[in-house]
DNA sequence: CTTGATATTTAGAATGATTCCAATTCTTGT
DNA sequence: ACAAGAATTGGAATCATTCTAAATATCAAG
């Protein structure tokens, strides 16, 4: 696997624009998360990045998604103790995880509930971030 | 220190109540857990122990956890990767970390916000449980 | 109140995600 | 092309948590 020119063009203009350096690593780490949208944990991105030309080693897929993360280009997910998970959707949004299949599934979150969110804490509290997490079950038939 | 029996008496019942049987260790980490409504890791209930007559080990204090957990006697806060902490309240309730102090507040979850975020849920969507961590600053003066 | 079956406790080893380290290699502005 | 600063790297280190197997405690039944 290969990226083509304009692809890559893209990838290191969105690292300018965080402010980051687009060195090799982080395009090739970037394009992994937004090739396929589900929520990878380090490890199986940095799996991902065998299939690319050059591989990578783990503590640069630490560093790069930490980076990503602190400039806000990627967010992290947490669920319980398990290793953490990225994702590039960057729309404000809540995640579900079906215990059954593991699978983590982004639910979007409308402005109202935002703001509703937000009218429950008390005087002088200043949120920065939020993080919803439901687990449970679907009963949807995709894989 | 050491518990009055009127007190341990309410821990027991709590205990059998929950379906689990009444051991020293597991009296001794609810009164911790409910004597102070902070938010103390396993580690810090663990030192809490030491003021107890005979002390606890670590392992077991993880295991009368996690037993707590189970059985719905204690809710678990996860923020990123720090360690579990652990909270005797159980109505529902939001968490709100201080990244300054560190400090875990509970936020009450009026009715009408959880049933709102029921209701993002796609069709199939059923979920045990939601956990919602805000973190930022806060601008009280309490310690 | 003893006994046996079962559950709990325990110390220490093992695990596993993540971070740290110090040396090498890259990126960028000049 | 060069220097300065940043990023990458493999491996060691960290640290919360889980596991293990032996010792101990609980509880129901007799």
């Amino acid at each position: 696997m290969r990226l083509n020119t304009t692809e890559l063009d893209r990838l290191k203009t969105s690292l300018k624009q965080a402010g980051l350096k687009p060195t090799r690593q982080r395009e090739n780490v970037l394009s992994i998360l937004l090739s396929r949208r589900d929520h990878p944990t380090v490890e199986e991105v940095w799996q991902r990045s065998r299939t690319l030309s050059r591989g990578i080693s783990l503590a640069t897929v630490y560093n790069c998604l930490e980076s990503f993360v602190e400039s806000g280009l990627v967010k992290q997910v947490n669920y319980e103790r398990e290793p953490t998970r990225y994702c590039p959707n960057l729309r404000p949004h809540a995640h579900f995880k079906d215990q059954e299949t593991g699978r983590v599934y982004d639910i979007d979150l409308p402005n109202e509930v935002l703001i509703q969110l937000n009218s429950i804490l008390p005087e002088g509290f200043r949120p920065e971030a939020i993080e919803i997490s439901f687990h449970g079950r679907t009963k949807t038939q995709n894989s």
